[in-house]
RNA sequence: GUCCACAUAGCUCAGCAGGAUAGAGCAACAGCCUUCUAAGCUGUGGGUCGAGUGUUCGAAUCAUUCUGUGGACGCCA
């Protein structure tokens, strides 16, 4: 159990020795920031004032005389009325054996119950490469997926083909123009097509597959230039996402859900908030909470993305899922809710759908901004920024501000091997331990911590243990830039303890042992932390 | 025009179920390697938390007005 519950329960025991009753979900107990306030403090005295009619400090003074607690060796009263806690470095230094002994699972939890949660991002259209807006998401999405999983949630991750809509056929009718090509024929990619070149290898592995087989245009050509199409460009995709470690369980396609008969499902289901307009379908959002109502069925008879997307959500809910996540771009903003009003036709709460938005990325070269591949003349790849900088630097970048944030990239930064670039910082600090360990197989651990009472010993310590209540913290606001904020304060601490600390001393193996060991506790978290924003820990750098 | 988000150190950003003297990294400046990786450490300077008003014991945090920036407002995805 984390201290701070243990704390709330004393405290709660305190307040009814005094005839107080009181929520412990109302109790609050704070990490101190400045040393002189303790370990932790509560304001628990300031919050009962009003209703008690007391002054603060009185009240304060009551909850410790009635205070009952263990591990603590001190605790103090404070103005205004703050009750601070004092822990004892025995209750500190026994989160090295907690660490030890957990290993891989130290920060995970079961907070989720293992319930069933999708997560559906990146979903590109497979008509080209991933661009830095999608990477950013893919990223993101990822972390979230990880940090779920570390609190006990059962996630499924999901990328949703759009391979029904207009963007499908031109893909189409541009890769039948570059498989006329391979055989000679005079045929351009239409204006309004796909021009990289990229399809011209699409169109190779067809030549490959089926020879000359559909030169002559029928509907059974045209079917397989789509369909045969999609699925190379979604194999391409897959290949990029899974060298930049994001693996989906999970792909969707429009196509299946409008073939089950998603579409007539939504338009029954909803059929008392349709409504006809001149010669189009609405669906009257503005029934729950939105600003208009939106057309679902255009006026020519085809559909909207919103119906078949409305689909999509209720065949997620279908499988049974108890919480779906979306990460979008931020341009989607204002579908949040048209969406949630839509699945509130169907009877789900607002909150069974949660949207993450995800900022613009913007590459930043010598100070300037970095628009256009030199090399192929478009916008920026995922594949390409990987190639450059290496996939850990671009991980850890763009989780390292909340999603919510506009993010700058450095790309000089990101290269560069020195404190300033928060990888490197982060990675070395692994490797320079592992090293120390490494230097001292033969001596045995002192998993107990013992005399570790240097000041950089017991800050590290402390942050060590806050880890768990981090996690938890960074996974339910869905903030995987809390994990960076930890990392980087992990390996600040870690390089000042090594600075400061003489790791390994053979002449005072007593000591070493308890460093030692405090070594390898901070690597069991270092790497942890890192693993959840899938960057490495390398032991030699 | 309507709606939403944002505004905190020179730069990039944390902090915002109200709490103690507003933080971090970078940049700047000054120091630290005969011993485990200096890809490191230590120290210094740097702020009207965009402006005003309100709520209260207490406001960067909540409410409200104003200013500025970005985004969303299609029978687009």
């Amino acid at each position: 159990m984390l201290i701070e519950e243990k704390l709330k329960r004393c405290l709660k025991d305190a307040l009814a020795k005094m005839n107080v009753d009181i929520d412990i979900s109302k109790i609050v107990i704070e990490r101190s920031k400045e040393k002189v306030h303790g370990d932790f403090a509560s304001n628990i005295a300031m919050q009962l004032a009003r209703e008690l009619k007391k002054n603060p400090l009185l009240i304060a003074e009551d909850i410790v005389n009635n205070l009952d607690v263990e591990s603590f060796n001190k605790v103090e009263i404070a103005r205004p009325g703050f009750i601070n806690f004092f822990l004892k470095s025995e209750a500190l230094s026994s989160i090295i054996k907690t660490i030890i002994d957990e290993g891989d699972n130290y920060g995970s939890s079961t907070y989720g119950e293992n319930k069933p949660i999708n997560v559906e991002f990146v979903s590109a259209n497979p008509t080209g490469d991933l661009h830095l807006g999608h990477a950013r998401g893919a990223a993101i999405g990822d972390c979230i997926c990880r940090l779920y999983s570390k609190i006990g949630y059962n996630v499924t991750r999901e990328f949703y083909v759009n391979d029904a809509g207009n963007q499908i056929n031109v893909l189409g009718r541009s890769i039948r123009a570059r498989y006329h090509q391979l055989f000679g024929d005079n045929i351009e990619v239409p204006e309004d097509g796909y021009h990289a070149p990229e399809l011209l290898k699409i169109a190779e592995i067809m030549k490959n597959e089926v020879g000359d087989k559909y030169l002559v245009d029928s509907e059974e050509s045209e079917t397989y230039f789509k369909r045969r199409g999609t699925e190379l460009e979604l194999d391409k995709l897959n290949n990029d996402l899974k060298n930049f470690r994001v693996n989906f369980d999970v792909f969707s396609f429009e196509t299946d859900i409008r073939a089950a008969g998603g579409v007539e499902r939504v338009l029954e289901g909803a059929k008392q908030y349709i409504y006809e307009n001149e010669g189009a379908t609405f669906l009257k959002t503005t029934a729950f909470k939105d600003d208009k109502d939106r057309v679902i069925i255009k006026s020519d008879g085809s559909y909207t993305y919103l119906l078949p997307d409305i689909a999509y959500h209720l065949n997620k809910l279908d499988r049974g899922f108890t919480q779906l996540v979306d990460i979008l771009g931020a341009d989607h903003h204002g579908y949040i809710d048209r969406m949630k009003s839509s699945l509130e036709m169907f009877g789900y709460p607002r909150s069974i759908l949660e949207i993450e938005l995800i900022q613009m990325v913007r590459l930043f070269k010598n100070a300037e901004e970095y628009k256009m591949s030199k090399r192929t003349g478009n916008a920026i790849a995922m594949r390409e920024l990987c190639e450059e900088v290496g996939v850990d630097a671009v991980r850890y970048f763009f989780v390292n501000r909340a999603a919510s944030a506009h993010l700058d990239f450095d790309l000089d930064l990101a290269k560069e091997s020195s404190s300033a670039n928060p990888v490197y910082y982060a990675q070395y600090a692994y490797a320079r331990l592992f090293n120390v360990l490494q230097n001292a197989e033969d001596i045995k651990l002192n998993i107990d911590g013992t005399g570790l009472e240097h000041q950089k010993e017991i800050d590290l310590m402390k942050h060590l243990s806050l880890y768990q209540k981090e996690v938890l913290d960074a996974a339910l606001t869905r903030a995987p830039y809390k994990v960076t904020v930890y990392i980087q304060k992990l390996a600040s601490l870690i390089h000042g303890f090594y600075t400061e600390c003489r790791l390994l001393d053979r002449n005072n193996l007593e000591l070493t042992s308890s460093r030692l060991a405090l070594c390898k506790a901070s690597m069991i978290v270092l790497k942890n932390a890192l693993g959840l924003i899938g960057v490495s820990a390398p032991e030699k750098m």
